[in-house]
DNA sequence: TCAAGTCAACTGACCATTTGGTCGGTAACC
DNA sequence: GGTTACCGACCAAATGGTCAGTTGACTTGA
């Protein structure tokens, strides 16, 4: 057996991601997770602390790889829109992950490095509406808010509700961009 | 005490609504939930079999209250948009359990009651659309759920994404419906 | 070059507590 | 007196978490 720390952290940050995703905080089964990292239970703890704390790791990880991939840009809000939907679309688990966090964690518990993103995206929203390029029927937030809403619009259908999301891709792309446009259409 | 089995299932059933929508299927304890109803647990599996299918009988009560207290009409989706906005607003344990569902529930497993009254919205949709009172660039199943999505826009804002929801909610509504008449203007 | 020593990665067995679920019995109502 | 709502006590299993000890890689020193 090699002995790779880093290596190790990583499977088991790996296992996790697709446990929480799964499974939520209170779902998720810390001894799966080792199993499924191939690893002992006791480094899990010796790296991320206890269960709480590993899923902090995991939600971390994942803003970041949002923040990252998802470049944002109030000049062209339906493009953004369009990969926001794609980056869902492609990570299924990270959508999962972060509404596992809205329900399972305590409300007022907010990571400073993500509000301070969206105050940067909110200062842009309103500069693009000061230069005309967005229209001012909605404030900032509200703008930021119902893009967000609206491309994440197939993905947070209840299924009980019982509506088939069209199984083609590209037609659920084109709707979500379209309907974007259209809410900032004057 | 008085001995009344009714009444009994109906606080199991309110104890158990406050403990799922706070802690999800997972989340949730059993005990804790007797404990609330201010009856034995044992109670609880006499009326309820166990703890999933408590649930889903919490589940079945929600629905039933939502498709009772929010009005469909196809002809004014803003005006629906808007019912629903408040429905959510004023019972937000209501779209946690929806969310719960959606996320803690084998996807696949559909209460056919719900799908067979999506279905006659979807009709109804159609029929409006053949009319021109409802633009006709999105499809029925696509106008549901943007509709859908765009009520629940503010309860659905991940606190990580740290836009403050307009402390107003008259405001908030207003957003709301609006942004609805945008996504039907031709 | 190699034995001794060090330190961090890793393990298996263990623990206290919690959890969903059950059962024999009790007492109120018809 | 029978039915049924209700209860306390209990159980097996699972769960998050710990710990004493082992193993392997690297450093040291002769």
């Amino acid at each position: 057996m090699v002995r790779d720390a880093d290596r190790t952290r990583q499977r088991i940050l790996a296992a996790a991601i697709e446990e929480f995703a799964a499974l939520g905080i209170a779902g998720a089964r810390v001894n799966h997770i080792a199993e499924v990292a191939g690893c002992n239970k006791a480094m899990l703890y010796a790296y991320f602390g206890n269960k709480d704390q590993l899923f902090d790791a995991v939600f971390a990880a994942h803003v970041n790889a949002y923040v990252e991939q998802v470049t944002f840009d109030a000049t062209d809000l339906a493009a953004y829109a369009g990969r926001l939907f794609d980056y869902f679309e492609d990570n299924p688990d990270q959508l999962r992950l972060s509404i596992w966090y809205r329900l399972e964690r305590p409300q007022g518990s907010r990571l400073e490095a993500v509000v301070a993103v969206n105050q940067t995206r909110l200062e842009q929203l309103k500069q693009a509406q000061q230069e005309g390029i967005l229209p001012s029927h909605y404030e900032p937030a509200e703008l930021l808010a119902l893009v967000q809403s609206t491309s994440t619009t197939w993905s947070s259908m209840n299924p009980e509700y019982g509506i088939d999301a069209p199984g083609d891709r590209t037609q659920r792309r084109r709707t979500v961009t379209d309907a974007v446009r259209r809410l900032l259409a004057s």
